[in-house]
DNA sequence: CTGAAAGCGCTTACAG
DNA sequence: CTGAAAGCGCTTACAG
């Protein structure tokens, strides 16, 4: 390695001892905080690295304590801003918290499992999934070591981590419902991520809760969204432009409905008059007046702290958290008062 | 120290070189990349090291090289599409080039000093800094280390860190040329963070460009709107229901000018026929039917590998590069054709 | 409270 | 190609 690489002023806790005039541990100690030295030591320790630009190494310490003070954040599309939003509440909190922060980006196609070996290379400690299936292989790595792995927004039957999530199947059977009260006939839905479970689940309960209306969801028509803008309009516009044009969609996030939305605008069809839209999500995009979506909210904040208590809990236990939808109704569906003349 | 806490099974080098009856340092050269090992040696030790769930020691690794491969991001207001997309990119890039991202967010208040410290005490081998405002003496420290600086969509004169940016004046100007072929006669403008150079320079170049076709900008009307979505919304509400309203407005980003747009929405004035209406930065939301921004796009890919660029250049001189914005006109202004008759 | 010393888990000249 | 050994810069029993 080349000398001049490292830097030029870069001084170690020895460099200050000395100059202090103290053992290199008094140094150590006088940026522990607690560390047992008497006010005379610190303050002659603190002169000296004032003096020298000294900046703790904590890779040196981490290796010491065995503990990097950093947790991993495995985010995904941040394009869509109820993941953007969440990795903004994510930072906030853990830097309150004093933790550092190991992003990595879910990457479009596959390879997670290696994200997870650099953060097990890294010794975090604990590992914060948000919108990405992982491997059981590598799930069962991090627990064997004893790092606590919690899935956010996600939940994966039959692998022991911790999760926290919304109700999904009740957020589908109040989407259902509130688009019956509507007045909605002609039912459809644009879905997102297939493999996903808060898909999954949103599609159950939005079914079970037509079912409850007694409506017949064999006419039910589904497009596949993507949970993207461009994939919420593309199917919208499809639907919006089909012989049997449904009076009701539910779109599975908000990021897809915003996309219908305008679809409905490009095509001049008014909301709710002729098509009413329920999303799910309550970005903070769909309060805006180009859309004032009606749409489940997730508890985003809540959803944060809970996600960070399983995580640095003392105890791992893997456990799993689901908090409520809750309905915020705007003006892409009627209100029931409304509907009843 | 608690035995318990580092996890059961978290085999070292050692464990991995008993097991496959090689020395230590074989086991560290099977896992470096080029280590002079024969393919028998190889065989041998990661044989035993996917028996044990061996995963290197990061910590140990960077101790020993001086090198941590971690760049550090702090970023700034992820509820501005503008940097959450381009902290996607550049989680994105550095991905490819292998390097970790040690993610900061910027507090809404103060001290990014402490910010900068961490980062040096966790020996990040670059710096990008996106929205804030760093003080010399930080600068100071990291340069002062060999540890590279990049300033990221901001300028800051006088400081000798690398920054890449737009030509924000001139964006201004092209706002200003825009607004007057769209038939503008009354001027608007809501401006974003006080503080900041992108915000100066559009606001120069746009009053340079009203200069320039004969408006007399002592009729200039100014709002603040604090780069964000409420602050924009509010800033063109009271614009807008003032006595003399402008009918062009130039919001120094996009974010504000969605706001702006809502908000004539609520009022029910027509744009681009009541009012035009300009912003800046082309973030993904400005082209969706909703708004259809006319704006000055930001060409952030390229900013974003010109910054690493900068970054990881081998002998880090600091180097201020400028790209060119480019007028991405939608259906918030009139065309030139269109206002001639 | 303080210092000498062992140890954290790697990398890398050095000698063979 | 391979191993023994020093070293990266801290922390922390241990003894005083």
């Amino acid at each position: 390695m080349s000398d001049i690489q490292p830097g030029p002023s870069r001084a170690r806790s020895v460099d200050v001892a000395r100059l202090a005039g103290v053992s290199q541990a008094a140094v150590s100690r006088a940026f522990r905080p607690g560390g047992s030295i008497s006010a005379k030591t610190l303050q002659k320790v603190m002169t000296a690295a004032a003096q020298l630009n000294y900046v703790p190494n904590s890779m040196a310490r981490s290796l010491s304590t065995r503990q990097s003070n950093t947790v991993a954040l495995l985010i995904g599309d941040l394009h869509n801003p109820f993941y953007a939003t969440a990795l903004d509440s994510f930072s906030v909190e853990l830097q309150k918290l004093d933790k550092q922060i190991l992003l990595f980006n879910a990457p479009r196609a596959g390879d997670l499992d290696g994200a997870i070996l650099r953060m097990l290379e890294y010794q975090v400690d604990g590992i914060v999934i948000t919108p990405a299936t992982v491997s059981s292989r590598m799930t069962a790595l991090c627990l064997d070591r004893g790092i606590p792995v919690v899935m956010f927004n996600r939940f994966i039957p039959g692998l022991s981590v911790s999760s926290v999530s919304c109700d999904n199947v009740a957020g589908g059977v109040l989407a259902a419902q509130t688009l019956v009260r509507s007045g909605g006939a002609r039912f459809a839905l644009i879905s997102g991520g297939a493999d996903t479970t808060t898909n999954r689940d949103r599609v159950n309960g939005f079914e079970r809760g037509l079912l409850a209306a007694g409506v017949d969801i064999r006419q039910l028509l589904t497009r596949p969204g993507d949970y993207t803008y461009d994939g919420g309009y593309r199917a919208a516009r499809s639907l919006l432009s089909s012989a049997q044009r449904p009076d009701a969609l539910f779109c599975t996030n908000d990021i897809m409905a915003l996309g219908a939305i305008d679809a409905a605008r490009d095509l001049k069809i008014a909301i709710p008059d002729d098509v009413a839209v329920v999303g799910f999500d309550d970005i903070p995009d769909a309060a805006r007046s180009a859309y004032r979506l009606t749409t489940l909210r997730q508890p985003l904040n809540l959803m944060v702290r809970e996600a960070l208590t399983l995580l640095l809990a003392e105890e791992a236990v893997p456990t799993v958290r689901v908090v409520k939808p809750r309905l915020v109704a705007r003006q892409t569906t009627r209100s029931q008062e409304e509907t009843i003349p």
